[in-house]
DNA sequence: ATTCTATTTAGATAATAATCTAAATAGAAT
DNA sequence: ATTCTATTTAGATTATTATCTAAATAGAAT
């Protein structure tokens, strides 16, 4: 898991709209493309930087590619941004 | 708060070890540049980036400017993106 | 009031990212 | 085996970001 890799690909208002709906459940990329008003192969670049970046992952199902959330990545990542921008009062330790 | 322009705050390794730096002490400009290899204008530009999220603020002191970390909004942005990243088990409601 | 120190702003260039249209691929259906 | 549907890859363009050097600002010290 690459820090800068998991926060430039969280740093795009579409791509944070596809992790948040894969939160719930999985989709096929035409639905999520349907989602937003820019072109197939623009979404298609946002998945591949999703999908670079770890926090998603592809399943072919006959012609349409789903995509699932990876939430091991998405949880990992969290941890080392909270230890970032959290004021872990737990005890004071520090 | 802006959360995706704090998260390009964020992006860049400089800006993250800026912040991490800022979580133990306050620290001017120049100080902070020494821990860099880039020029200071270079330097001036991230602090710039990361006045510009409301992460940190700007304080005189002579000819120094001493930096300090804004934990309220860094604590505000991560709430925002453990909402995103994180799987909040806490009774499962979902 | 000139000079020194710390820092930022301006202007330029280079690297990276987002977007588009057109073409390619992969599999499903005829 | 041709055609259709879903998706990605390629190539080009535009926008954004990172960086540099040189110049400007702000205050401190002489």
């Amino acid at each position: 898991m690459k820090l800068n890799v998991v926060i430039n690909a969280i740093g795009h208002p579409i791509r944070r709209d596809i992790i948040n709906r894969l939160r719930k459940r999985s989709y096929a990329a035409g639905e999520l493309a349907a989602f937003h008003d820019v072109s197939k192969p623009t979404m298609s670049v946002h998945f591949k930087t999703l999908k670079d970046a770890g926090l998603i992952y592809a399943e072919r199902d006959g012609n349409h590619i789903i995509y699932h959330l990876n939430t091991t990545v998405a949880e990992e990542a969290l941890v080392l941004i909270a230890g970032l921008l959290g004021t872990h009062r737990k005890g004071d330790e520090g």
